[in-house]
DNA sequence: AGCCTCTAATAAACATCGTTCAATTAATAC
DNA sequence: GTATTAATTGAACGATGTTTATTAGAGGCT
């Protein structure tokens, strides 16, 4: 067969990210192999390599839309917050909250590795940066001036939250429900800028 | 062939094992497979499953020798340490230090998940509570009474320099050079210990 | 010594994976 | 209606982890 035309080649790369969305989110990252991907679209394997690279360009735009919708959820509870530090603590378990709802999604974020030591595409990294902002944004609004050592301050902090969210969601712990990792984020987060009004 | 009893099986899994680690340290976890490890050995890939349940059971073995160095590592730099500041500082610049020395096996040890949801044997989760423990020692030192406090105290601050080790030494940082990632460490904790002694 | 038994180790098989490519088939142009 | 063209396929390739029937060799027995 050939020619089918039954949709354009950017059709078949939406249907594909889409339905690797779905797998991904209902039986986890190690569960997204390419056939699946094509036998849910009504394509074969092949057909994949007409639209993407190779799996890695695929799931590096699964992994964009869901920075995408983790900016969103993160930037919507920014709107009714006034105090910095409540900013930053709403973010705090919002990142939270978008993580155990979107649990193998935001998963597959971290344990996608580029093969060899390829680097993800610019505009990927774009979006990681354009989510760190929203805590950096609130450490200036906290009287830190912008500077190398806001985005130090921020990158410090949210790497810590990041490392909680990690270990705590992935059973690392002794206790790890979610309200236990939300007190761990708690406590950092508290501290953390305590300790930098201080100084 | 058969019954050469060339080695034991003990002999056969501590040679896998090693083999395993010297696999891993230069070509990165990702190349381990059953057949290297086999080769290198001078057996073949099914005399693994005579002495391991799988892989992920050969892998946890090679990751509970790196966690058993770096406890060492960590250990040894709290012989010369007064301030408990201080000797959690040591301690942030030493898991720093091994993760860098030691990269692929370091890795290892985060990168490797367990099929479905399996959970790593007991005694290896013994291992990770015995490295915070070097943390909790020095957070008691600081006037917190052993507790529940003290351990989640420990928790929070140590997943948080574990997050900045993980994001930066994988370059997701702008800049990802080791300095960076020690002046990150010594931002969350200078300020998490302020806010702590504050509260 | 020769034989037998038992089992460690092997080689081959299986199902799966990502990826490639010649063959084919349907849409288009004439 | 026929020729051209290119989208799609299906089969192939070389891997992977794991299982299993087969076999070779060590140890005990006579």
């Amino acid at each position: 067969m050939a020619r089918r035309s039954d949709h354009t080649q950017e059709q078949i790369r939406e249907m594909a990210i889409k339905a690797s969305r779905g797998i991904i989110a209902k039986h986890g990252f190690a569960a997204l192999t390419a056939r699946k991907v094509a036998a849910e679209i009504g394509y074969t394997a092949g057909t994949l390599y007409l639209v993407f690279d190779n799996l890695d360009d695929l799931i590096v735009n699964v992994n964009a839309i869901t920075l995408d919708e983790m900016y969103e959820q993160l930037a919507s509870t920014q709107l009714r917050c006034r105090k910095p530090e409540n900013c930053i603590l709403r973010l705090g378990h919002e990142y939270i909250n978008f993580a155990v709802q979107h649990w193998h999604l935001w998963n597959a974020v971290f344990e996608h590795k580029m093969p060899d030591s390829e680097k993800p595409p610019e505009w990927f990294h774009k979006k990681v940066m354009k989510l760190y902002s929203l805590v950096e944004k609130q450490l200036i609004a906290l009287g830190m001036n912008q500077s190398e050592e806001s985005r130090l301050a921020t990158n410090a902090l949210w790497s810590g939250v990041h490392g909680i969210c990690i270990l705590g969601l992935n059973n690392k712990f002794e206790d790890n429900s979610e309200s236990t990792v939300k007190k761990l984020v708690d406590l950092l987060i508290n501290n953390y800028l305590n300790g930098i009004k201080q100084a």
